[in-house]
DNA sequence: TGATTTTATGAAAGCGTTTACATAATTGTG
DNA sequence: CACAATTATGTAAACGCTTTCATAAAATCA
């Protein structure tokens, strides 16, 4: 490998100037910049990144905590934050949590192992009070889709309770009076946010909420199917079904054709997120739009912003949803 | 920041047998681990990866470029690699390469700026020689999803003609012969590849390839309806449409909807990729099983092994498809 | 027990940068 | 043109580790 000394021998300075060219500090004359870059060029000098952060104590990178990497979810988030932070020329290094506490809490700490200059973090399992901590020892990191008081500053998060609402209420509007629901994890702090939502639109409309049309599922299509299953086997009776997510709601149309209920003649299915495949279905599934692209790369211009300081950008730590109609809810007969 | 040096200063010992306890390396007596132990986890001592990397000249990092971070696909293939690569305490440096050659070149620059110890490359636009040429400067690397004859050692790939030629041979063998192709796009191989497969599989079954059922699309969904539609405008007749991906075979399935073609009765449809939401459309969509997590696996065994000396594992440097039979597709009337 | 292995530890030289700080070269001013 | 102000460059000390080599301590052996 060839290095700085080497380059700054070649060109007749020293290595401080030749740290100036790379990284465009300081002052150093037209002439001699470019006798740098010449030998730069002939040596095929690759610039150590490592030996930089050391020096530098900036690492340029951003670590990146999701529970999981397959799905539509998180690829489109971490797509928004990494065009934003392309054009900065700061990576992204990536870990995933599996909503396991001890899991994230190890790969936390490998990232601030390595440095990073900031973390954002998609976690699920660790607690507030470890957040906050991180925070108050002086850890930059965005909280995304999760709303801490404390540290509401460092979250970016959308409003599922609103979502939830949207969602329910959009059913009851159209008419629906039963309406099935089928809850994602209910551990997680969106699981558990989306419900309230929905009983709260139940409540606002004056129709009571009863366990027994409620499946607890855990966001995967699988649950989605196994919930309409368990909803009918329990003899549930009902006109609409709010899914907490669009896989479940996928899974939950599936079903629902298998025992030949008509979607929507039959039976209303709303769901949430609007992942990329919600428009590939049919009928097109209605459902709550989560920018969660904007929501990466809202995180991504926090960091920029408070950590290499970034010209300011705007920010809303609670985003608001909305409802996607398309064509899986209609009115009942 | 508290330092090797301090920890040493507090146990009693040199810098030298804490570095030695914290890698595990070399001899230390259990009474001298434990007193290091002890200093650690009172000073709150945290490892700095990065002078460690600068020092053992090793990352224990993964440079990762794929094309994009959203949609099914990606997702899953670095599911696929985290997951081997988690367990071997290996993180996982990710950029994406937009299909453009410059910025693919950029990021594997950077990347290798970052002195990753290995290279993941899903790259479509930079030219074979160009990678053949970063292998013998002595880069590790594995090129996934595109085999280079010359590296073919350092290729993990689908055998995409295979995979082209069972999808259309199944359309065949159930008794199309007015079989569309909505392409993905040309320039890539892939995109190349699965349509000689379907040129194939027509020579071999006696049909007459025209160019006139062919329409190139860009392997997204969009692309899919709208070569339907352009597919009709032309005035071309076909009872079946293979399409060179999932996204695009949905696509071409919400245009064949509107048309008031019902799939599979008035036209069977078959996609290539097996994507997650694939089994979630309904009909469920027949297509080519693409073991995409599989491979991502693989690349990282491959890195583990030969970059980390970890044991042997087997490989198949060129993986075959297989076709995964859903409701798409049926005999024509 | 003294000699010989074996095991445990320390000293110190890197690793390849960045960045004060000091100094040299250049430009500007009256 | 002398002097001040400005611009350009160099020197050398970090940055926080790993690792070789030497040496000290402990264990083994005859």
């Amino acid at each position: 490998m060839v290095t700085i000394k080497q380059v700054s021998e070649k060109a007749g300075v020293s290595s401080a100037t030749v740290s100036r060219v790379i990284n465009n500090t300081g002052t150093v004359k037209e002439k001699t910049r470019e006798r740098v870059m010449t030998a730069m060029a002939e040596l095929g000098y690759r610039h150590n990144v490592v030996a930089a952060s050391l020096a530098s104590n900036k690492t340029h990178t951003i670590g990146y905590v999701v529970p999981e990497l397959h799905g539509s979810f998180f690829g489109a988030m971490m797509g928004g934050t990494e065009q934003a932070l392309r054009q900065a020329k700061k990576h992204m290094l990536i870990a995933t949590g599996h909503s396991d506490a001890q899991i994230e809490k190890e790969q936390i700490d490998a990232l601030l192992s390595r440095r990073c200059d900031a973390l954002i973090l998609h976690v699920e399992a660790v607690s507030d009070e470890y957040l906050v901590s991180l925070v108050h020892q002086g850890v930059e990191l965005v909280v995304v889709n999760r709303f801490i008081e404390e540290i509401g500053d460092n979250c970016i998060s959308l409003d599922n309770v609103k979502g939830g609402y949207l969602a329910s209420r959009h059913l009851l509007d159209i008419g629906h009076t039963k309406i099935a629901y089928i809850a994602g994890s209910l551990f997680k702090a969106d699981g558990k946010n989306r419900l309230t939502g929905h009983q709260q639109a139940l409540a606002d409309m004056g129709v009571e909420y009863t366990d027994n049309l409620t499946y607890e599922g855990n966001f995967q299509a699988k649950s989605g199917t196994e919930g309409i299953r368990a909803l009918v086997a329990r003899g549930a009776k009902f006109t609409a079904v709010a899914c907490a997510n669009d896989e479940m709601a996928s899974g939950a149309m599936i079903a629902l054709r298998e025992l030949g209920r008509r979607v929507p003649e039959d039976v209303s299915v709303i769901g949430f997120d609007n992942v990329d495949f919600a428009s590939y279905l049919s009928p097109g599934l209605t459902t709550i739009d989560y920018p969660v692209q904007k929501i990466g790369s809202m995180a991504a211009h926090w960091v920029l912003e408070r950590v290499y300081g970034h010209t300011r950008h705007e920010y809303q730590h609670i985003l608001s949803p909305r409802l996607i109609l398309r064509g899986t809810t209609s009115s009942p007969e």
